[in-house]
DNA sequence: CTGAAAGCGCTAACAC
DNA sequence: GTGTTAGCGCTTTCAG
């Protein structure tokens, strides 16, 4: 891996380290017939400046560590392509791991990443141990969608609130009585409270709930209480736990959204794949996203925490 | 951002920068006692070593770089989080970039890059440009699943045409009479010639063929067509396709594997979600990452291909 | 055992 | 308009 440095190009161009230097910053203070051959003779040997010289003169780098939870599967996984898009279309270059399981962990990351990271995106749930760590390293630190509040780090939230809000109030104006629940993942549990709340003396539903650990197989498996139970809506804590039950209701005949109408949460790529297809509550990725780059340009470390709302989206389930 | 350094250490430690160094590598030629101190204070302050500092001087690094496609979503998107995993494991750290859409966001890129990444790995699809590019440039580039045979970069061939064989072989043996493919994704064909031409004097299918571009809505266009055509099995050369149709069928009240036996191609992991669930021919992208590693650890720069083989998954769909 | 010092490639302040 | 040079933090050779 031997590479044309700004040494050997001054040597070849017959001049100094500074000239090139100017040339191939389009500085200015330089005759233009030189600028014009040390620009032609670095076309040429294909030179590329050393990122690692570069980051270590200036202290600092555009690169951003991506933190990426492994829960979620796929709907994950589409948060953080968007990410990479976004970053690189400002022009930084993320570095990616997973979310460290440990404190030792993190260390051992931020060890390997130390002088070129300093901002990192959390993706995934940390571990309050892990964030522990975090609050103490350089990098600062954009945290999305993490419950536990934090000293020193930046995080955006999401209102899972506004989406579900929505959802329900299209349930209720369509005429159903009784909507059950299904999960126990407590952003959407509080996500539905708010909007129960908010919706009091206006718009009231019967409501049960019904537990469910595992994503697809769950909402296949509670199929037959669910439709014991007299609701005549059921709300999904994520879209692959509603596509369970849509294969439930596609075995036993059960006509979505006549029989029941089903909402999701997550927007996840498939729901349009299902049948029906799903209605669902979005995430706010844009949004989010369009900040973390403003975070990131704006060079300060906050520790503030800014919301962002989801939205329902109405498809074929309700 | 300001950071413990080797020099304050040692000032700390009243000693010198080789001592600590010592002391910290667990390097021997250094007294005990000294060792523990400068042990001991390191771990208060939380020195990190600087990675630019350290790249820059050893003229190498443990970045890899990975450019990830944007075609194939879901099944793109897994195997980028497996080889994130896999490369985590051994010690590498990845950098995320999409797959340079032309020449120059090539150059870009890897001018940002360069002096960090020895190894890339290449897991979209290049256009000649970039590939042109690629030979080129300093890193060692692994190019996966690549059509284009290269100079200067290793390739992981995918070996389309075992599972696809193994699948037919299982519907010729359940007296499947008719085969349709629907698509036109060049290494499917490929595969399914190779297949064919296997199987020829052995187990013999009548054939029939679609095209196809958009993924999952052409799969449920092609339905009518399909099913007047008088194939009792289909392939389709994506997943979602398949789950297009499985979707149309559903809708019209085709049985499925009863009228039509169905395969996919890729694996996606909703594939377990359908109705009925798709069976399909998987990657191997465990023995691909594997070698990956291998190739990394290797330290040398070959421009050899390497052949994986797909196997099918059989699961209700045929 | 311990320490001084060169030098990786780059940037930019400071001469001339 | 042009060139010299210090120094970012680290590794490692070489001399004590």
């Amino acid at each position: 891996m031997t590479r044309i440095t700004l040494k050997e190009l001054a040597e070849r161009a017959d001049t100094s380290i500074r000239s090139v230097n100017r040339a191939l910053k389009g500085q200015s203070g330089l005759n233009g017939k030189k600028r014009a051959v040390i620009l032609k003779l670095a076309a040429e040997l294909g030179y590329t400046p050393n990122a690692a010289a570069r980051n270590l003169r200036l202290q600092r780098s555009n690169f951003v560590g991506i933190l990426s939870g492994n829960q979620g599967g796929e709907v994950f996984l589409r948060k953080l392509y968007k990410l990479v898009e976004k970053l690189e279309e400002h022009g930084y270059f993320p570095l990616l791991s997973l979310v460290p399981p440990d404190a030792e962990q993190a260390l051992r990351l931020f060890r390997n990443w130390a002088g070129f990271v300093n901002y990192a995106v959390v993706l995934g749930t940390l571990k309050p141990e892990v964030l522990a760590v975090f609050e103490k390293l350089p990098p600062h630190f954009i945290l999305i969608d993490q419950e536990v509040p934090t000293e020193n780090c930046s995080r955006l939230l999401i209102d899972r609130s506004t989406g579900i809000k929505d959802g329900i109030l299209y349930l209720a104006r369509t005429g159903r009585r009784k909507l059950a629940r299904c999960g126990n993942i407590p952003s959407r549990r509080l996500g539905l409270e708010k909007a129960f709340r908010e919706l009091r003396g206006i718009r009231e539903l019967d409501f049960v709930h019904f537990e469910a650990v595992d994503d697809f197989s769950d909402g296949f498996a509670v199929g037959g209480e669910l439709m014991a139970s007299g609701a005549d809506a059921v709300f999904f804590d994520t879209d692959r736990r509603a596509l369970g039950f849509l294969k439930y209701a596609w075995k036993n005949g059960i006509k979505i959204p006549e029989d029941m109408a089903v909402i999701g949460f997550d927007d996840d790529p498939t729901d349009l794949q299902s049948c029906p297809s799903l209605s669902t509550v979005a995430h706010p990725i844009e949004a989010v996203n369009d900040k973390i780059i403003e975070l990131i340009e704006q060079h300060t470390r906050s520790g503030a925490d800014f919301i962002f709302p989801t939205r329902f989206i109405n498809r074929e389930s309700v």
